[in-house]
DNA sequence: CTTAGATTGTTATTATCTTAACATACGGCA
DNA sequence: TGCCGTATGTTAAGATAATAACAATCTAAG
């Protein structure tokens, strides 16, 4: 039932943020919602929520809602969360650490895979039954093992030779979380966690709250 | 200079990316720059550019392009940048952990001044020059120390009571890395980093790569 | 089986954001 | 000092996104 038409990015960032919600629905043993009421709990108008679903054939029945059951899956199947994804983790630091248990937490849909650093101090250690391994093993092992996902938690000096092996290892996207723009093939998926630009809009709108 | 008309949320959420490429120009010792070389470095139109800049009632000179250091000054005074802020972390697990580290590390803007934990095994430890505190003692402290900024790194099973806490002891803004949406006064500024959508995006983009 | 009420799918409208165009003003050189 | 080229500020147009409106259709009750 798909469209072929280009989905807007802004309703890509907005469907993980639904099935956040039918997650919690699900959890509490309600098997049917309404647009209206899923607005409520979502914050997007119900009309907005209906144009969302339906740039994929609408998922609802008129006169009676949204099954929740079935909703979440179709929005699963949509993003692809429906097979497991290989994460390799570089830069194994406070940050690193902490995204690698983080994403851990997720079993069947994110495995880490292999977890790389340059410190002495942290290589050979075991994270998540991982072996950390030397950085200059990662060309080698991208080229052995499909990696899904390439994690980059080193500091911003080194993360564009990370990303260049990381593309060249054939990674299927990045997520990044040094501080830069990365220089990546055109259209190559990435999404960037930009903690400190976050960190500062929320400035902003503290010294402007009340306008 | 300011305009008092409404700045779109679009343009704030581009003022860091700026002041990024900026700090990096400064660093490289490049004294002005135009609109079209800007462009090339950050990836927005040089027109996108220019407007942007024109909600704050415009810090070029025709003919001339802008001067990094002043552009600079002006983006970091827009955003808040010049004063101090005062950061209360409430979970100091990994995420707390490394969130600590990471704002600390940005020493003149913003201070880790307090960090609380609910786990008596990390209470008392010393984390950046802090004592971290039993999470009971939040409610007391904020009333007799003014927070700018409230991070909340704990479960989300206690991040709204967490919130409670912060919005009744005053704080200015929220830094929420709970995965879930806060029920906060209205107009109160927060900054939601919700890991796990970013993730679940990215996965949609793998999958669609070539469209 | 029929009908009332509810709720979607979809089209139309409005708002917002982005890009383009261009006249205006400044810097720098002859 | 005057002029040319450059790059802004600003207005206009276009694209995209969000909201509103409503007809089509399903549920459920009697």
């Amino acid at each position: 039932m798909k469209k072929s038409v280009k989905v807007p990015a802004a309703v890509i960032r907005r469907l993980p943020h639904y099935l956040r919600i039918l997650e919690e629905l699900h959890g509490k043993g309600i098997e049917r919602i309404s647009s209206g009421e899923l607005s409520e709990r979502i914050g997007y108008t119900a009309s907005q929520i209906r144009q969302d679903f339906n740039h994929f054939g609408g998922f609802g029945q008129q006169g009676y809602g949204y099954n929740v059951e079935s909703l979440r899956e179709e929005i699963r199947g949509i993003l692809g969360l429906t097979r497991e994804y290989k994460i390799a983790v570089v830069g194994c630091g406070r940050l690193g650490h902490a995204i690698a248990y983080f994403t851990n937490s997720f079993e069947s849909t994110f495995v880490i895979t292999a977890i790389f650093d340059i410190s002495p101090e942290i290589i050979g250690e075991n994270i998540l039954g991982v072996e950390v391994q030397d950085v200059k093993a990662l060309p080698a092992y991208l080229k052995e093992n499909k990696i899904d996902i390439g994690v980059i938690t080193v500091p911003k000096e080194s993360a564009q030779e990370i990303a260049d092996i990381l593309t060249a290892g054939e990674v299927g996207g990045i997520w990044n979380f040094a501080p830069m723009d990365l220089d990546l093939p055109d259209g190559f998926p990435v999404y960037n966690v930009h903690l400190y630009d976050g960190l500062q809009s929320l400035v902003y709108y503290i010294n402007h709250a009340d306008e």
